[in-house]
DNA sequence: ACTTGAATTGATCAAATGGTCAAGTTCGGC
DNA sequence: GCCGAACTTGACCATTTGATCAATTCAAGT
């Protein structure tokens, strides 16, 4: 909607790029409030002026690092494949899902404090741009349930189960380390969990 | 650890559970740095000498916040009955929990954004309290493994996606109620999700 | 080399905000 | 009714912090 930021030059560019990495960074730790333009600056590794002269404000930087988060966010739900069958279909899913939290964990989190504190930047995205994928989905999720091949459940609820297992293991990375000692970001952790939420959610948990 | 309040009449000890509420709801909706001291007070219809008056200061009223949310967290797990069917108490383990993200939303977002931000508060209760309740809990978990009535899972996946699943639906309720239009208040959506999480993470997704 | 616009920053401002304090009011036991 | 302790508040202070600006440096094209 407002006119956002538009480097001039190479070098402009490049610090835009490493300004919205900082951002994330500093915004997921500490929260948009709490976040403090100095310091982001810092992490960037230039003024805090400078960074205003990119960014005209703290708002403005907000906005641009969630919209490039949210993007990251929606891409592998673009994927989910129709053709394929749904427990390789959603696996991948998952799979992608949980390469995303362990690739981009701020992200997670920034994307997570936001929709909790109610989405105050977010709501117009969700409803027009996530909202209509999520309507070509359902109808995936659908023709699998008529054709026999998944239990009859609401592709709401599928699909808020698969974001919930996945994002879980970045967004309380602190409290998973603090319990397991682990974190995604080792490989024997990362593969036993894609297995064992691909498990429970696929396959479920009580035996028959 | 540190002398916290402690109200010297009844009508202290009203206001007291007055802050801790409007604590609570800034908190959850702001988080920590975004709260302010004044919109908390005028939230406990007091002024804001008079809220420090009892916390001496936002830090200490934070803890304390988080204290009481941490306690309510807890308390379903701690219900966990090895002598019950893994189904019957499991599946009465994910009705507490989403009664719980029905009941006490805030609380719910509060200690999700905490965590989230690296438990900074948490990390001592979390490494104690929660640690040794997962232990014994762990426990269970085998047992029905070992008598070949769930599958062989880690207990601590098992844990995880339940929490993910239930609480996601107070923690994205934001987004939920964009993309169904529908929140847990509702009772009928609220019955409807009990239902689809019992069902996705107990029996699973793919038919067989 | 010169010019022009982009990039950079030290200094500074104004507003917001956590916290203090002295002074006043209310409450509960006697 | 009296009195001390608990409670309440308007005014105020110190610091933090988002944002501005004039002035300087840098980079690219000619």
């Amino acid at each position: 909607m407002t006119a956002l930021k538009k480097p001039k030059s190479r070098i402009g560019e490049v610090n835009v790029e490493r300004i919205l990495d900082a951002g994330l960074a500093v915004f997921a730790r500490h929260g948009y409030s709490g976040a403090r333009i100095d310091q982001i600056a810092e992490t960037a590794d230039m003024s805090k002026p400078n960074l205003l002269y990119y960014f005209r404000t703290k708002e403005e930087l907000y906005r641009a690092v969630l919209t490039r988060t949210l993007d990251m966010w929606l891409k592998p739900l673009r994927e989910l494949d129709p053709a394929r069958s749904p427990r390789e279909a959603l696996g991948h899913y998952i799979d992608q899902k949980l390469a995303y939290s362990r690739g981009h964990p701020a992200a997670s989190r920034l994307f997570a404090i936001e929709i909790m504190q109610g989405a105050p930047h977010l709501s117009r995205v969700l409803s027009t741009e996530l909202a209509s994928l999520i309507e070509t989905k359902k109808a995936t999720i659908r023709k699998w349930i008529a054709e026999g091949r998944l239990a009859n459940i609401d592709p709401y609820h599928l699909l808020f189960a698969i974001w919930a297992a996945t994002q879980h293991y970045a967004d309380f990375d602190a409290q998973i380390q603090t319990l397991t000692g682990k974190t995604l970001a080792d490989d024997e952790f990362f593969e036993a969990t894609k297995l064992a939420v691909k498990r429970i959610i696929l396959d479920g948990l009580v035996l028959r």
